[in-house]
DNA sequence: GTCTGATCGTCAGTAGTACTGACGATCAGA
DNA sequence: TCTGATCGTCAGTACTACTGACGATCAGAC
């Protein structure tokens, strides 16, 4: 039996539709916290990016964020049509744009954080703050390798 | 600071980016150890599915793994050309499909069990073996709600 | 200084995923 | 027998994120 950890008959005991399924319903949570502000989570995760990080270059976020920088393009577009982020090239290296939270931007962001604080914790209510923490170090350790 | 969660500037600390990244790795990892044998990750959820509740209405399976009945047809169609699965007319409700494995698809997933028992393994060697019970348990608490 | 290879942002095209809406066939209850 | 619901199917759609190619730009070798 050295396959004991996938033998079980139950698809719910098996870790990839757990975390798949624990992933969709994170998302649905956040992005209905989030939808009132006019972004999703995907959006939120670049502007916490650019709030802690900023000045930084599209391919430095796309890289923070485990995305294509083709990807980034379209992302961006949508959140500087919004107001919410500015791109201008980077002086010192012109093939960068620098991309910046704008003062609207940043207030769409702390009331982002709140909104999403709260999704979180709404997500989170059924277990307890040391299994959190505990779920969150197991992840990053599965992540690092 | 109602909104601790969700403060730190480290995006790899937020539980949406650890959970959607853990996922694609896992995903990539056990997609890559059942190619061989013709099928995905995907689809070994279906026969895991399949050898262990048959015989089973599309829709129940579908339900059980919790995608559309729209999906599903999709993916058996894959598995039917595949001499994985047969579907038939149920005799007691017309409007259903039988659906087994066939005895190669019986032989494809013992394989399959194997791989992705492999890769799972693989996936989890950065933990213990009660970190990953813990992880199971506290992502079935977070599913059920 | 000039060349060469690499980098960055952009865009068109593409592939994968999973949905909605509609359909015919079938079932169950009034 | 009728009516509303269910199941599998299919076409169409929306979304996501990729690959490949392009021009502009940079950095290092010479």
């Amino acid at each position: 039996m050295s396959t004991e950890p996938s033998t079980t008959a139950d698809p719910h005991e098996v870790l990839g539709y757990l975390l798949k399924h624990a992933t969709l319903k994170l998302t649905a949570l956040t992005d209905a916290a989030l939808e009132q502000l006019g972004i999703d989570s995907k959006d939120f995760g670049a502007l916490r990016v650019l709030a802690h990080q900023e000045p930084a270059s599209q391919l430095q976020v796309a890289q923070t964020l485990g995305i294509d920088r083709t990807t980034m393009v379209a992302l961006l577009d949508v959140l500087e049509r919004k107001g919410i982020v500015t791109r201008r090239p980077d002086p010192t290296d012109r093939r960068r744009n620098v991309v910046e939270l704008t003062e609207q931007g940043m207030q769409t962001y702390e009331a982002a954080r709140v909104a999403y604080g709260k999704a979180e914790s709404a997500f989170l209510a059924a277990i307890s703050p040391n299994a959190t923490d505990q779920l969150r170090q197991t992840l990053r350790t599965l992540l690092e390798n």
